[in-house]
DNA sequence: GACGATACGGAACGTTGTTCCGTTTATCAA
DNA sequence: TTGATAAACGGAACAACGTTCCGTATCGTC
């Protein structure tokens, strides 16, 4: 280990780290992902210089938060496609797993479509992590013969997320049934 | 007519209200549909307050630009049903104008799912107006047989709507193609 | 031409994101 | 223990935006 690298950062900074991680995964709870800068320090009790320091923008306060569970959607991936009945079948699960993930985070699914500035990077994020594993399983389910062959991962996992936007705040619309139908829609070449 | 109805608005009042619409729809084009109302009072070289006295939200403007163009939607669908060779064939070529109808507009197929305080009155005034007509064509396909007859109108819309979000910025994602795919998941029950 | 109602303009306020800098504090060496 | 120094902090300050408000200007009428 270099000097540099050997002196650690400062207790104090590590602490207010985690506390402001903590603190922005309950207000994001309760406020929904968009909530303002001012009320995730307060909650962890610092001033937002600090906020900044730790996580420049947003976003990487907003991937800090949610790295594990976008990691464990992208590990599904592979475990569903041995274990399912067939490659669609795993496709859909896991398509299911990542709305499930999306659809209940208030409005991460608006912030991933967006474009604001400072955001590209949690969309380019998402997409890193996602689009190889989509694109395994529909590799896979093509080479089955199930879906056209045809279908881009990215353009999937964009409409998919779109489709998350407003689960949870209109009673009227189930997001999880689009996105079945979105689903459904690929075992057809479109006319 | 009544004497208060008969005073009719002051001419200036009038000229300014169609300013701003022109103004409004001009840099709709250009900075999209969620430019800064300044922008839009300047443009039509007016003041901010004049712009809230004719449109009280902005929900109330956005209507007044794109209201032909939804009118002139929504009066297409019997159209297509008359005219197209099956009720599927209709509902897949309404929404296709639909679809080209929002996704042109930047920004407005975000500001609709967006659920902002005041733009409700914006949606509401979207679905209101082409949802019945969504119903008529989705009820005359399921009564032909060609889709599942449990889909709801609303949701579909929205679905759709949402599908177009970010067309146009993002040139490696096709919302008229997802939305294909979505419309063709219609033919199929959902597994 | 004068009067009253109508409408205007833009200053002003509240809310956000973001930056900046004077102050505090942790760490380490003497 | 104590003092020096880099690290980190807090929150004031700035910019951009939506929105409100009111003193002023203008239109229409008599």
């Amino acid at each position: 280990m270099s000097p540099e690298q050997a002196r650690a950062r400062r207790a104090d900074a590590r602490r207010n780290a985690q506390s402001l991680l903590d603190a922005a995964a309950a207000v994001f709870v309760t406020s929904g992902v968009d909530a303002p800068v001012r009320d995730i320090a307060a909650r962890a009790g610092v001033g937002t210089g600090t906020i900044y320091r730790h996580y420049p923008t947003r976003a990487d306060l907003i991937i800090a938060v949610y790295r594990h569970q976008v990691d464990a959607c992208a590990e599904a991936g592979p475990r569903l496609l041995a274990t399912s009945a067939s490659p669609y079948a795993a496709l859909a699960e896991w398509i299911d797993l990542y709305v499930d993930f999306v659809a209940t985070k208030h409005g991460l699914a608006a912030i991933l479509q967006s474009g604001q500035p400072g955001l590209e990077t949690l969309a380019a994020y998402f997409l890193d992590r996602l689009v190889p594993v989509c694109t395994e399983l529909l590799d896979a389910a093509a080479t089955a013969g199930e879906i056209a062959p045809d279908t881009k991962a990215y353009e999937l996992m964009r409409a998919v997320g779109n489709l998350c936007i407003g689960a949870g705040t209109d009673p009227q619309y189930n997001a999880r049934h689009m996105v079945a139908v979105l689903v459904a829609g690929l075992r057809l070449p479109v006319v």
